[in-house]
DNA sequence: CGGGGGGTTGAAAACCGTCAACCCAGGTGG
DNA sequence: CCACCTGGGTTGACGGTTTTCAACCCCCCG
């Protein structure tokens, strides 16, 4: 229900395998333009796809500044968000031999490119490291579990107090017994993560804001007066 | 959205480490009563707990026959069903040193216990195994990205649609071009997984019936007549 | 200055939740 | 053997919440 524990830089080494250009394939999409780099640090600006649901799965990334959203598109051309990953957070790991997903960077984001191969190495070559990948899969699934925990709450209200409250426990900024939360999502973002539409949302926030939960000092930054009051919101219908 | 690729028997070695009966706690619920077996094959009746939320996780648990759910009690009281777990599944795989789920069996149920220090052991061992265990993380991460698509759809009859298709998914009975499907979770099982209310679930399970979508021989057995239009219902709208 | 993206707010409608009644099957006990 | 009870399921009516459709505002940028 709440923010899993940051797991900074648990990825340090830094691999130098064969960059293939067809991981930034766009499509329609924009593109990330910097692909003729030879470090594996990528920088992105807004709404650049990192990768593209159905792509071959090479490598994993990590966030190291920025916010990145793991969407899809389903049938009806409604997008889907399934996660926010944030720095410290691993984007990437799956199964299958191509992602089931797309990830695209909200702002201007940079990640840390690790090749598959790469990993499937050190994997081999030191245990620890494989354990330490697998708890970042199971942290991974706490975080999901949270999600899902939160969109099958019956309101809105809930639903948004509750992705405040993720957001705020991931915050250091503070102003009294306030905790600053910047949103660099859009509002657009947050309806589509809590299958909410954009009314819908602004008019939670809005209510929030008027019962004096929350302050907005601008559309995307919010000011949580009260942690309490939220989780109440969140956690009781 | 759909069903993933069933991955059985991924866990082969037995294990013979020393037995908790502190796994079987229950509190008020029912409990698991063969706790005095010296294997590690364990038999579960309806609504026995395997394990409780904020129990030490010293097990992983591996489906070997019926269906088991992990759910959440939420602090209004209401019950959240996170996943359900078929045979091939495992259970109980979790980073922190507790569960964060209770895991409960839906109807007659069998497990195998495989202790968390043994898989630690094998993760040291043999490198394979820890990518095969990193393998089964990743797959339960996607069926997971399924289920939060599947809660994000808008309307209830999506929701059920979705649901119908994976459980078709798994099910390899026919008759004729239709799919049989056999519910072992009740009614308020559904709607505490689709975040919908009994009513709803009954009422869009009688739309479908009606509709001539699906068949309903038994309350406790759907027939898929046409997987199509149930894939359009899921998908779109 | 005009246009577009993002955000807010209002009114009406659709959908789902709530409350309630009823049915059905299975188990228990007189 | 049957009456009774209980758990699970279905269906109806009503009300509340969210979606839909719409108008409007603000800011930035060409």
């Amino acid at each position: 229900m709440t923010a899993v524990a940051a797991n900074h830089a648990i990825l340090t080494r830094s691999d130098a395998a064969g960059f293939e250009s067809s991981l930034f394939r766009g499509g329609d999409h924009n593109r990330a333009s910097n692909a003729g780099d030879h470090t594996n640090a990528i920088q992105l600006g807004g709404r650049e796809d990192l990768f593209l649901e159905g792509d071959e799965a090479t490598h994993v990334y990590e966030v190291t500044e920025g916010v990145v959203c793991l969407y899809r598109i389903m049938p009806d051309g409604n997008r889907h968000i399934l996660a926010f990953r944030f720095p410290g957070d691993i984007v990437g790991l799956c199964s299958p031999a191509t992602y089931g997903y797309n990830a695209q960077a909200v702002g201007d984001t940079r990640v840390r490119r690790i090749s598959r191969a790469g990993l499937e190495r050190m994997i081999d070559e030191r245990s620890d490291f494989a354990r330490r990948l697998l708890r970042m899969a199971t942290a991974e699934l706490n975080a999901m579990r949270d999600h899902l925990t939160c969109l099958a709450s019956k309101s809105a209200e809930a639903k948004v107090a509750d992705f405040l409250l993720m957001l705020a426990g991931r915050s250091t900024a503070r102003a009294g017994n306030a905790v600053v939360v910047n949103l660099p999502m859009t509002r657009t973002d947050i309806g589509d993560y809590l299958g909410l539409t954009i009314e819908t949302v602004s008019r939670t926030i809005s209510k929030l804001r008027r019962t004096g939960v929350i302050d907005l000092p601008r559309t995307t930054q919010v000011v949580v007066r009260s942690t309490g009051r939220l989780a109440e919101l969140a956690g009781a219908a």
